[in-house]
DNA sequence: TTACTGTTCGATCATTTGATCAATAGACGA
DNA sequence: TCGTCTATTGATCAAATGATCGAACAGTAA
């Protein structure tokens, strides 16, 4: 049709002819897509080449004319976990599918999900050094993860494992771990917050301190918690601050934690009496290492989120409800 | 994780297998058809090898986790379904593009087709009863439809599921379908044709088919096939009818049947000895409800164009050959 | 425990796809 | 009418994909 008039105007005909393209490209589209055909087969159809059909295809993916959905409840993970990576430049996200059941109910999945990460360090044959946080999630995901013979690794605290009173951590994964690879084990010999400054410096000049923390510092990679700072943070409930230094910490805009360390908003750690006092690994050491986070839950989204602004982590294992917060909060 | 139920029997453990296997098999689709990534770099980042992830994306396709739509009105393809909507006023005629290949060719465009419309029925919250025909279309359709809960809902067949012989109807999509939703199921315990008028008397007066027939009338909806009356009717290919009672039918210029009742060219049942064997519902107990076939195929333009003229269909799905059929023979 | 069976997994190969590049046809100005 | 320039086309090759096959594995029964 486009044949009838010679001197007709540029635009009608450049308009019909892409038109035509588009309702081709369609065609092919709707061949390969729906249809399932080669671009061969598709190409004879249409009685174009090959090479023209991939053309066609180019385009209509180009224009949007294809539109591809994954019907599924995870996709909604993805997406955020796509986003998540891009904004904060992750090498991974494992996003979860929500639990509706309680606040503690979606450990198990991210514990698996967790567990499923470590494992892949775990399988490597060489000699691997891996470092572990504390917290019910750590704690979980060793749990759950199934036992395997790994003499050659070695696994560390980052985190002081006794409390003020003497009593270990409860939530210590190295000893779960260490028990079910049949690896070797390196125990940080301090409380979380020291009492004092002189007591941390004292506790850091000791030679198996030293020693622990040089295992740590050679880690290829490291497993930790996030945390919260408020009323029910693990760190105040289970007395390793008093009620006056949580105070303190909350008049100074503490959002979460990473092994001890409290951080603002911006994900930078607050220097003020109880970061004085903290045993754990300082954060800075474990820059060149792949940190990876486990931590889910819509309330420990300001803390996660606060940890991912300060660029500290490389990788993240959460749930759909935290990381829809975070997705809100940045406009993704 | 398993850890807790010793006793645990096998289906849940199966099906939780299942679960976690679709689960990653969602994550692979993603990555791979929005993501655009390579398996290779999915393989990665799942951590599985490059084979699995293959099957990872078969299973995606298989269950239905992939949904393609082409955003594109072809010209042609809308054209004819206004005609066609208009003419015979129905509610909707979806016109998909013309598979130039072999007969059985177009099944899958319509069934895609199909299984979209089916799809905006089931989405709904609040239970719901619909009913199904048999054929390879039908049978198809729900095979495309992809995996939903929706426990509330009903389905029902339209068509006896039995063979003479006693086999069960290869093309039933009730089972099917409820499978794939969890609902509830009711087959008809028929033949569609019975041996005779005594036969059917005596299948219709059990409980269990006034029963079926019952929750038959109750549906909103019903997605049936068209058949052709010839030497490749399904009807009689199938052995529900016999040689002889094929000529009987073509002699009375039967062209086409819905749900086993043949009809003429102007969508008439006929009335003779076939009919009164019939077991299927009449069609004029579906009057009030939305009557939606699905068949395609320049052969079945006859069939399909009897079934408008009689006024049965409240939505029709097809093909552009047989679109184009309808479109000609009443001089649109 | 051992053999068997059914299943799953990963290496390999053929096919399909995407991309580059040279050639050709058409368009425009001289 | 010619020359040149651009847009489009088809050939070629590397990458990615799908499929087959053998091996390892778990589960089962003797």
């Amino acid at each position: 049709m486009a044949g009838g008039i010679v001197g007709s105007l540029e635009q009608p005909n450049r308009v019909d002819k892409f038109e035509l393209k588009l309702d081709q490209a369609a065609r092919a589209a709707w061949l390969s897509y729906v249809g399932g055909r080669t671009q061969d087969e598709i190409a004879s159809q249409l009685g174009v080449s090959r090479p023209g059909v991939q053309r066609l295809l180019a385009l209509a993916r180009q224009e949007g004319l294809v539109k591809v959905h994954i019907d599924h409840p995870l996709a909604n993970c993805m997406m955020m976990s796509d986003a998540i990576v891009a904004r904060f430049g992750l090498d991974f996200c494992d996003v979860v599918p929500a639990d509706p059941d309680a606040s503690d109910g979606d450990v198990p999945y991210l514990a698996v999900a967790g567990a499923e990460r470590l494992a892949r360090y775990l399988v490597a044959s060489e000699p691997l050094t891996l470092s572990l946080g504390t917290g019910r999630a750590i704690r979980a995901m060793v749990e759950a993860l199934s036992r395997v013979d790994r003499p050659q690794h070695r696994f560390v605290s980052l985190v002081g494992n006794v409390a003020r009173d003497g009593s270990s951590n409860r939530y210590d994964g190295v000893m779960v771990l260490a028990d079910k690879t049949g690896a070797e084990r390196f125990l940080l010999p301090a409380p979380v917050v020291a009492g004092s400054v002189e007591e941390k410096q004292a506790l850091q000049g000791q030679r198996l301190f030293q020693a622990v923390t040089e295992v740590a510092k050679q880690a290829e990679a490291s497993f930790i918690g996030i945390g919260r700072i408020d009323r029910r943070a693990t760190l105040f409930q289970d007395h390793f601050i008093s009620e006056t230094e949580l105070e303190e910490l909350l008049a100074l805009d503490a959002v979460g934690e990473l092994l001890g360390w409290p951080m603002n908003q911006a994900g930078e750690v607050i220097d003020c009496s109880i970061t004085r006092r903290v045993t754990s690994l300082p954060l800075e050491m474990l820059r060149g290492q792949s940190l990876v986070a486990l931590a889910g839950g819509r309330d420990k989204g300001p803390a996660i989120l606060a940890a991912l602004q300060g660029g500290w982590l490389k990788g993240l294992v959460t749930d759909e409800s935290a990381a829809r917060y975070i997705v809100k909060s940045c406009n993704l």
